[in-house]
RNA sequence: GCGCCUGUAGCUCAGCCGGACAGAGCAACGGCCUUCUAAGCCGUGGGUCGCGGGUUCGAAUCCUGCCGGGCGCGCCA
């Protein structure tokens, strides 16, 4: 639609300027705005601009939208404008105009829909970042496939995109790892009384297997140590095979990262103490009953928090706060983070803490992904991290695939809770809204094969005649097919995948609808040549978007 | 108590930076395979957009007050 569009924004511009001044309006006019109505019979574009600018004309709207019509002369582009409702201006878009969008889909192949919107800004998405003291569960999945789609649109929209797993490697959360990893390995070896379990430690079996990992490799040695002799040990070996399993179930879950960085990193290159500095020269932090104080009532937040504690052990808040300074420093023009929803407390104290550095909040955005609520066969399946009692994303995966799981996590926004039923996402049915999407790629590479079978060649791009789609069908399909560049646009602009799960879902539908009510081959060569462009058109765009998604395009089904 | 998110069809949800009679999928009911994949299509019924005020030519959308659900309010991470 990017040309349609374009055309006809110039084309109502030049009409409303040419009213304004036969009025003498001379205040400035707004950008006009158009879109695509929601009912049939209400043309492929329409705008709205009579009914915002009636009253800086003093006009009625429907009064404005017909001296606005009078002045648009005829193009090639347009069918027939329309005056319709309370002063909506509607556009009926030619043929030609159809068959200019089919060609620019098929020239351009896989960049279709792509832009440089990003500018080629360095943005930054930092996800997951899990602490490793236990495998990723449904939640982090949820959060796995929200960044990584997130990142594949930024980049689709001309960001230069980094991906980022921030390691909690530091602080006490490990050092309850380690000693939970001991007592176990005590318990193992025989020796149960050298180190008790710690009463709020990592009750789940994988830290058995941990230690037993550890009695393979350094045998029994370490029962002639004292154990905090050998608790680093522990604690190192068990973070970096939690480590291991997370790696491994984000790469089978097709998520990679660029970075993945180290907390205990900022406090071996000492940055934390020169951020804290930082914060102290800026005057945003001070000293108050032996701790280090950040002054967030100073932005948005309802109170002041403590960077270092009275003994001198930084909080969670000082390292985050270090981060961010190393993220920016890095020299990214934007960081997106994306936390668990239990989180949104602390955005504020985050931002903050960004603005304090002396850097635009604005350049941070924090996405909060809401629960995942486990389902099968409608019934809801009880979680409870603490217990250790939680399916994790290895489950899911094992059970009902990488497509399913991907696409599932992100068919509702990111703000709001998801139900995912894992009876219905192993379904394969019509039901089931990923097989729905892949069935129309499978079913498109199959007329495409019997064309081929039956020796027809189809163009790899060509010039159609717009005017030989007739049918609701084809005109609706092609009509989708143009939309594309704006949905990715509306899906990169406000980091919502979901987005385009709606978008490929109703695309998928137009295409089984097309295909239903009319053949391809077998029709005379005008219209099958055509129709073979058609399908194959839709068949490069399901497989941008579910490329977008990170879910297989299957030929055959 | 304070703060954030949320409340749209029987169910799960889009729409939410104001616009045309409120959309989709599922479930229910009725149709469609000698023709390129029926994992599909077509049709029917189904709504006080939580409730009350306000702003506006116009409100599911913005403001405000209630009600219900989730989450958060540590010198925890």
């Amino acid at each position: 639609m990017g040309n349609a569009a374009a055309t006809l924004r110039r084309i109502v511009e030049g009409a409303l300027r040419e009213v304004a001044a036969e009025k003498g309006v001379s205040s400035d006019l707004p950008e006009i705005a158009f879109e695509k109505p929601k009912r049939e019979g209400q043309g492929d574009l329409s705008t709205n601009c009579a009914m915002q600018l009636s009253r800086v004309f003093g006009e009625k709207p429907r009064d404005l939208a017909d001296a606005v019509v009078a002045k648009i002369s005829s193009d090639p582009y347009l069918e027939k404008v329309e005056i319709a409702g309370p002063g909506f201006i509607n556009f009926f878009l030619s043929a030609r105009w159809m068959g200019e969008v089919l060609a620019e889909i098929l020239e351009q192949g896989p960049r279709y829909g792509s832009s440089h919107i990003g500018g080629g800004k360095k943005v930054q998405v930092e996800f997951v970042s899990a602490n490793p003291t236990g495998p990723l569960h449904v939640g982090h999945g949820r959060g796995a496939a929200v960044g990584d789609i997130i990142a594949n649109i930024l980049g689709f929209t001309g960001w230069h995109v980094q991906r980022e797993y921030y390691i909690n490697d530091a602080g006490l959360q490990m050092d309850i790892l380690g000693r939970s990893t001991q007592a176990r390995y005590f318990e193992l070896t025989g020796t149960p009384e050298k180190a008790p379990f710690p009463e709020d430690g990592y009750k789940g079996t994988y830290i058995y297997d941990i230690a037993g990992a550890v009695r393979e490799q350094e045998g029994d040695r370490f029962t002639a140590l004292s154990p905090e002799e050998s608790l680093p040990f522990f604690k190192t070996f068990a973070a970096d095979s939690i480590l291991d399993t997370i790696r491994k179930d984000l790469a089978d879950f097709g998520v990679r990262f660029d970075v993945w960085f180290s907390e205990k990193s900022l406090y071996e290159r000492d940055l934390v103490p020169s951020a804290m500095e930082t914060l102290k020269d800026r005057g945003f932090a001070f000293e108050h009953e032996g701790a280090l104080w950040f002054k967030s009532t100073d932005f948005t937040d309802e109170k002041d928090r403590v960077l270092i504690r009275s003994n001198g052990v930084p909080t969670y808040f000082a390292s985050d706060i270090t981060y961010h300074k190393e993220k920016f420093d890095r020299g990214f023009d934007r960081v997106i983070d994306i936390w668990g929803a239990d989180h949104h407390g602390y955005v504020p104290r985050m931002k903050a803490g960004v603005e304090a550095l002396g850097r635009n909040p604005e350049d941070l955005d924090v996405l909060l992904i809401q629960f995942v609520n486990l389902l099968r066969n409608g019934q809801q399946i009880p979680m409870s991290t603490r217990s250790g009692q939680f399916v994790t994303l290895r489950d899911v995966l094992d059970e009902v695939g990488v497509d399913a799981t991907r696409f599932f996590f992100v068919m509702r926004r990111n703000d709001s809770h998801l139900d995912f039923d894992l009876e219905l996402a192993k379904q394969a049915s019509s039901d089931n809204p990923v097989y729905y999407v892949q069935y129309a790629h499978a079913r498109i590479c199959s007329v495409l094969r019997e064309a081929e079978s039956r020796g027809i060649s189809v163009p790899a791009s060509g010039n159609i005649d717009g005017g030989i789609f007739r049918s609701d069908e084809e005109k609706k399909l092609l009509s989708r097919l143009g939309d594309f560049p704006k949905e990715v646009e509306k899906a990169s602009g406000e980091l919502a995948p979901h987005v385009l799960v709606n978008y490929v879902s109703d695309l998928a539908g137009d295409f089984h609808s097309f295909y239903n009510a009319h053949r391809v081959l077998g029709e005379e060569e005008p219209v099958m040549k055509a129709r073979l462009l058609l399908v194959k058109a839709a068949g490069n765009v399901i497989a941008s978007v579910l490329g977008l998604l990170g879910v297989t395009a299957p030929e055959r089904m």
